[in-house]
DNA sequence: AATTAGCACTCGGATAGATCGAGTGCTAAC
DNA sequence: GTTAGCACTCGATCTATCCGAGTGCTAATT
């Protein structure tokens, strides 16, 4: 049991009511009256004395009235107070472990998939919304590339970085250019631009290249445009995204005025720039208006991070309401996030 | 103006009032009465012919009432009638063409890219969900195959089709491998599959290859093993949707529960199998209950094709509520494909 | 014979009370 | 410090009523 030394504010019934009440509003999604607090078996108190200690707790702040004879209702303070102090964290269940292990019981060829199967896995157990963020552009390096010639004035120019993600432009080639020139070219590239960063390429392509390429390589300029284009990366990172409408059926959305701009934010980029804001490192949750985003004011964020091999490699998120089962799902999103860390270090 | 050639049972003015109808439904939304069809420039009749004329055409099975004394509604038969025989396909204005082109202005290094735009624009302009398919993996053919090391134990196998499209899986070889194994064993498939079917890649593995493989390759069987996993196409086909929630703002969604069902069938597979068992060849609506698919009975489905070089590459989709701007719709599906694989062919 | 004016009728949607119940705060008794 | 009792509040639900937009049918008009 907790002590009162926690916050010399409350004293142990105090805290002990809160929980109570926030544990029992996440299910009911019902303001909490006095009456259904002492009717628990492990409350010995009535519900009038329970009512003075609510009338306390809500002038301290962690309680709101959604009117003047509600209900209480956890405030944002609430349930902040709640998850830095009273969270005590859920076991699974065997079942859902094995649940869970099953659902990675395949082999997975592509690294991606991993990925959205966990992020899948995540939404499903916690029937919220899972994203997952994977390594942004930024951090990879150049591994090797590659040029598959598809017809007289078209190729694949295929790149590969350290971490195994690859991508692919559709190039077209000057018609000037002969079929050692892109070899050439290709043996430049890989000889010089291994290991870079991605997001360097370009200027490496300018500054280092440009001197080689010149003597080598006949229409030297129509070439140089040809791969400028093509080493312009836009995508910051890749998303992947499950659940989405599990969120709707919570009765907080039940107007589709809200279901919609919900909706838009969670398919917008802010979404992802409010995860990337997150503390890079450990499990973290903002609470309804701690999110800077608009949209989500009505909501909470947990993330944690996922790695390959000790390196940190990308972001996992649950988007839920602020009446979020907090414990289950900081259970989940933690061991999830072990587990993809395990398969991809393997 | 139509003639009563069309359909001997409805006169000239049945026809008119029926498309009158259709049209006024489509924007307002709300059940049409007579009053309102009288109040119009164009029609020189008074509210009791038109009642009568209605009536008729309802007993025929082409309107319908929500209720006793309500205005009356299109059915599906009303709609079917509608599109065969009273479309008349609308222009673009000048500003909406511009504005179309605007969107495809970038040039595109991804194939992929050029798609998702695509049915980011028809999902803009016509206020509903665009779908794309790509071309199914069945039609594809292998053009080349490249191996790239991670590390001592991992590495990328790349898979790039005669289309363009690029397939990569992360593989983890037998430790006992050598590097000049590798290269051998990438050279003998290149050699052996060029130009064979993606799906008809594992057989010829196991017919064709494995006899030349084990005589070069030590360790053969986990090689081929390896292989075998790796050369598992699981995705039938890309898929591209935008817009999805566009659809939410029509008034027949204004139920959560609809909206849940209906995103749950947009997200799933079975779309894509019903979006596939459309004509492969021109321009094709179905409307309502012609969908076979649960769960999109109030939605109508327009698809067309698109192509690269004269060869068939893809299917084009929107949906929208049954009431949907057929005529609008029809003119910029047609108009965005024919960009689409114009900017595909050049 | 086709059209239209007139009229009784239907039904959904909006509005206004009435009632109910779950909740509160406060006071006084325990 | 705790609790029983009571007056009070407010959302939710139900009912009755009214209104308007629509219909079908009949009889008069063109």
């Amino acid at each position: 049991m907790l002590t009162g030394v926690i916050n010399k504010m409350l004293t142990d019934r105090q805290l002990f009511l809160l929980q109570l009440l926030v544990n029992d509003y996440v299910v009911s999604a019902e303001p909490v009256g006095s009456r259904s607090i002492a009717k628990r078996d492990d409350v010995h108190f009535s519900p009038a004395t329970i009512r003075n200690e609510l009338a306390d707790l809500e002038e301290m702040g962690f309680l709101e009235k959604t009117h003047l004879s509600s209900g209480r209702v956890p405030s944002e303070k609430g349930y902040r107070f709640y998850v830095d102090h009273l969270l005590s964290p859920v076991l699974l269940t065997e079942d859902e472990v094995g649940n869970i292990r099953h659902a990675y019981r395949k082999k997975f060829s592509e690294k991606e998939e991993l990925i959205r199967v966990t992020a899948q896995v995540l939404s499903e157990f916690t029937n919220y919304t899972a994203i997952m963020l994977g390594p942004e552009l930024m951090d990879m390096r150049l591994k090797h590339i590659q040029m598959v010639k598809l017809n007289q004035t078209q190729g694949v120019l295929i790149i590969v970085t350290d971490t195994g993600h690859v991508e692919n432009k559709t190039v077209t080639f000057p018609k000037s250019i002969r079929a050692e020139d892109i070899e050439k070219i290709i043996n430049i590239l890989n000889d010089k631009l291994e290991n870079v960063p991605i997001y360097r390429l370009q200027a490496r392509l300018n500054k280092e290249i440009s001197n080689v390429m010149r003597l080598h390589i006949r229409d030297y300029n129509r070439v140089m445009n040809m791969l400028q284009e093509s080493l312009t990366m836009d995508d910051p990172e890749q998303i992947f995204c499950s659940g989405k409408n599990n969120i709707l059926v919570q009765p907080e959305f039940q107007d589709v005025n809200k279901i919609i701009s919900l909706l838009n934010v969670l398919e917008g980029k802010e979404i992802v720039h409010e995860i990337m804001s997150m503390p890079a490192t450990g499990l973290h949750i903002r609470i309804g208006r701690e999110n800077k985003l608009n949209g989500i004011e009505d909501c909470s964020l947990i993330t944690t991070t996922y790695s390959m091999g000790g390196e940190h490699l990308g972001t996992v998120a649950v988007i839920g309401p602020k009446r979020m089962a907090y414990p289950r799902v900081v259970t989940l999103i933690d061991t999830v996030s072990k587990i993809l860390s395990e398969n991809l270090t393997k």
